[in-house]
DNA sequence: GAGGAAAATGACAACAATTAACACAAGGCT
DNA sequence: AGCCTTGTGTTAATTGTTGTCATTTTCCTC
């Protein structure tokens, strides 16, 4: 039977690479977690309860304390955006080329939340930035709101 | 002695104009947390925690639960300001007239923040919120960044 | 000013989200 | 294949926050 690494290395995915740059490794978990944001679509928010919750339907067990781990390495990977919505935790999204720079408008009732690009805001963080003396992040507009299902 | 009421009732502060509207009533404690604020002036950001602190220290005992329930409170009557740094829970500011709508740049190392403003954002908010068929409560731009200290 | 209904407080239990500890398993070098 | 190091799962601990409930207080009415 295939190991897991002879099944993957071959393809050395950019995970991997990156991974291994830095003396990590590649697991199948981390493929897992990362697969299921490509999978999902650019546009979507998962809490890590919820990245557990699909694995774990998926049969794809990986314990939460593994996902929290594989959650933070990927954002500090770049490959994942977490955002922090005020009502209930952090949520993750993945971080694409066709879906750079944007921002979230956030249902306060029902959590739904839509995107949308400004490149006025992103100027605005810029200024800011330079105008104290600090080294730009990013930033991130975050604007609450009530969608019409829930007025 | 000086009952708590005769002491403060002659002086019908906003606070507790505001509060008797609504059948709620005009506490020593929630006194002492919107002093605080007052006092410390209107651009820091105190956590729950913080305020507790700072309440013990000046020998006023409010205790912690009081004192998250007295954050919310004084939030929905738009006297504070709830903003989420990414980093370690909430933060509370005092909402005055001359410091009206503004963002936040904030160190994700030491946790430094400060405030700018600008017309644009709140204009993209208004514009983002418009398109979805949103009703809009607020929009608010935080700059993750790193400041010149902690470069 | 006293009496009483309604609201608020404090102390503490309960919670949810997240992290730490540690024994065991697995990845990726040679 | 074997070894060293990193990663995982399990479970316990921590943190921030909210619920419960008995006791205390506010504030309205007389």
């Amino acid at each position: 039977m295939l190991s897991f690494s002879s099944q993957y290395n071959v393809i050395t995915s950019p995970l991997g690479d990156g991974l291994h740059k830095d003396g990590k490794r590649l697991t199948p978990q981390r493929l897992k977690v990362l697969n299921l944001f490509e999978n999902i679509g650019s546009g979507k928010h998962l809490s890590a309860e919820e990245v557990h919750e699909k694995l774990v339907k998926s049969s794809s067990k990986v314990s939460l304390a593994t996902i929290y781990r594989t959650l933070r390495l990927l954002v500090q990977m770049g490959l994942l955006h977490e955002l922090e919505l005020s009502e209930g935790g952090h949520r993750y999204e993945l971080l694409s080329n066709d879906n750079p720079d944007h921002h979230h408008l956030i249902c306060i009732r029902c959590g739904r939340t839509e995107e949308f690009e400004n490149e006025e805001v992103l100027k605005a963080g810029k200024v800011a930035a330079k105008i104290n003396g600090f080294k730009l992040i990013e930033s991130s507009l975050n604007v609450r709101a009530i969608c019409p299902n829930c007025i």
